[in-house]
DNA sequence: AACAAAATTTAGTTTCATCTAAGAAAAGGA
DNA sequence: TCCTTTTCTTAGATGAAACTAAATTTTGTT
C-alpha cells in the first residue's frame, strides 16, 4: 500500500473519483466543489488536476471543463469494486446506514491492500450467495441490530481517550 | 482521517508502535530493523526518529538507545485497542491467519476512522458476547471457511475488473 | 591498540499534498 | 456595456516522507 501500482497514489485516486461522481451528477466539475468535498483549498484542486491530467487521466486545460480520458475511465472502473464490497460490509455486516457507510468506504478504498480487499469481497459473495450465507446474514443483522440498539448511546464506552 | 488528532501521522505511529515492538520484543531498537520492518531505507527511519523526538514521544539522541517518554506510552496504549479490534475481525469474520491479519491490522488500524473501528468494535463484542454472538459467530466461520475452501484458490471468482 | 566492518547519522534532493496571497478569467447585474 | 463578484489559476512556501551518497560513530577482531 505504500508503493501506489500504477503510479496513482490514494489521494489522486480519490480525486479521479470525485471527478466522475461530480461529473456523472451535475454534468460539471466545479475546482470549488472538487476542494470542498476534498476538505482542501481550490488551489490543491487545481495542482491534483495538472497531476491528473500529466498521468494521461483526465483531459484538463485551464478555465475548461474537464473530462475523463479512456485511461481514467478504465482505472474508475477499477477502483470502484472496492468501493462497493466496502460499502457493502459496513452497511450489510456493520449495520452503518448508507449516508455514513458511503464516505467511511469512499476514504478507505485506497488504503486497503488488494489481498484483504479480496477477502472481504469473497465473504460478501458468500453472505449473499445462495450458497449457504442468506439466514446466516439476515440473523446477524436482526441480532446485531437488537444488540446495538441495547448498547445505544454508548458504543464501547469510549475507545477514544481511553489512556 | 485527514488531520491526524494528535499531530501524530499515521506513518509516525507506525514507527512508534513499531519501536514499542522491538523493544519489548528484543530490548533494544535498531535503525536497521526499523527500516526493515517499515520498509524504507535507514535515513527515513532515522528522520522518522528525530520527528518523534521533537513530539516529545521518544527520548532520542544520536547513536544512543532509543526510549519511550510517558507521553510515548500513552500514545501506544491509545493505539492499540484499534489494532486488536482490526486483527480480530480479520481472523474471527474474514478467517484470515493470523500471520497475515497482523500485518494488515497494522497498515489499516492508522488509517481508519474512529466511528468506524467503534463500530467493528462494538460488533466483536456482539460477536464474542454471551449476548447472543458465539452461536452466530462460530456458524458463520465454519459456513465461511467450508465456503473459502470451495472456492479455493480463485478468491471472488473473478468478477473482480467486471468492466 | 589499531584497523575493518557494520550501524547510524548528516547532507542534499525529490515528490506529494497542502497552504496563503495575489493575479486572471468568466459570469452576472445594473 | 461596464463593473462587481465569483471562480479559477499561478506563484511561492511549507512539511512529511522517502531516496542516494557520503560522513561518522560504534563494535568487533586480531
Amino acid at each position: 500500500m505504500k508503493k501506489p501500482k500504477g503510479g496513482l497514489s490514494g489521494t489522486l485516486e480519490s480525486y479521479l473519483e470525485l471527478i466522475h461522481e461530480l461529473q456523472t451528477q451535475y454534468g460539471a466539475v466545479r475546482v470549488t466543489d472538487l476542494a470542498d468535498r476534498m476538505g482542501c483549498k481550490t488551489p490543491s484542486a487545481t495542482s491534483a488536476l495538472r497531476r491528473l491530467a500529466h498521468l494521461g487521466l483526465i483531459n484538463y486545460e485551464a478555465y475548461r471543463p474537464v473530462t475523463l480520458t479512456r485511461d481514467g475511465k478504465a482505472a474508475i472502473r477499477r477502483m470502484s469494486a472496492g468501493h462497493r464490497i466496502l460499502a457493502d460490509l459496513f452497511t450489510t455486516v456493520l449495520g452503518l446506514p448508507a449516508e455514513l457507510a458511503e464516505p467511511e468506504a469512499c476514504a478507505l478504498e485506497h488504503r486497503i491492500s488488494p489481498t484483504l480487499l479480496a477477502r472481504i469481497g469473497t465473504l460478501m459473495d458468500f453472505l449473499h450467495g445462495p450458497p449457504g450465507g442468506t439466514e446466516l446474514r439476515d440473523a446477524l443483522q436482526q441480532r446485531f441490530a437488537k444488540y446495538l440498539a441495547s448498547a445505544e448511546g454508548q458504543e464501547r464506552g469510549g475507545p477514544k481517550a481511553s489512556a
